[in-house]
DNA sequence: GTAACTGCAAATCCTTTGCTATGGA
DNA sequence: TCCATAGCAAAGGATTTGCAGTTAC
């Protein structure tokens, strides 16, 4: 995998950003740097770094999400306006599931978040 | 809404079975029942019933899945082949989010199958 | 009776891909 | 130099939606 300018770039975007961006959000943010790249090669950047586990892949009704690995966590999602909270609470599990390969785990917590219960009393 | 046949024959499929179905894979087996069901109804169903919460989505790079609420469950799913196995190891959790609502929780154990393991070796 | 639901087909939207040009090592 | 990668645009594929007819309650 070579280094260029839009991967490191892509790469950039996604560690320093706490916003869990799309694809879509992702480019917007890129253009600025380099007006010329293009939708197609974020898509595939970013596939490339989900591959090499360089960032990780939240899978939303809206679309694919882009999170950095900067600190281990985990992910409250409201059902309502389905934004995504960081949950920094390091839960640590070992544990065994037959003959399979255990590499990682996430642990989605779902529910209704602080706004949504708010507009909810109204 | 409304008690329909196509939504009975559904809920059904995906109650009676443990591989995790696709929209498409239910809609094949609905239309052994309702030859003339069509794969829109199966969606607009499926989506209703998870409002409903009487199934889960699972979501995945091939589309998404449906699960049944049978009992408590998690899953473990494989990098390589993508399959999904249930893990029924029930793992308690008792948590705040600041303040919002956690109406539920998901632990997807990631990792490779023993399936692929083993085609690794070779 | 009537509002909700179905079937059908077209539309939508996210994502991938084929092709040619470019640039990193 | 040479092959992986970028840009562009078109294609792909899962899911949604508009509409007219049907059905549950």
């Amino acid at each position: 995998m070579r280094n260029t300018k839009q991967k490191s770039l892509i790469l950039n975007i996604v560690n320093n950003s706490y916003d869990h961006l799309t694809a879509e959000e992702i480019y917007e943010i890129a253009r600025h740097t380099l007006p010329n790249i293009s939708l197609g090669t974020v898509y595939r950047v970013l596939n490339g770094l989900v591959d090499d586990k360089k960032i990780k892949r939240i899978k939303m009704s809206d679309g694919d999400h882009f999170d950095n690995l900067n600190e281990l966590h985990n992910h409250f999602i409201c059902e309502k306006c389905h934004k995504i909270i960081d949950v920094m609470d390091s839960i640590k599990f070992d544990y065994k599931i037959g003959n399979n390969k255990i590499v990682d785990y996430e642990i989605n917590f779902i529910g209704i978040c602080e706004d949504c219960l708010k507009k909810e009393e109204n």
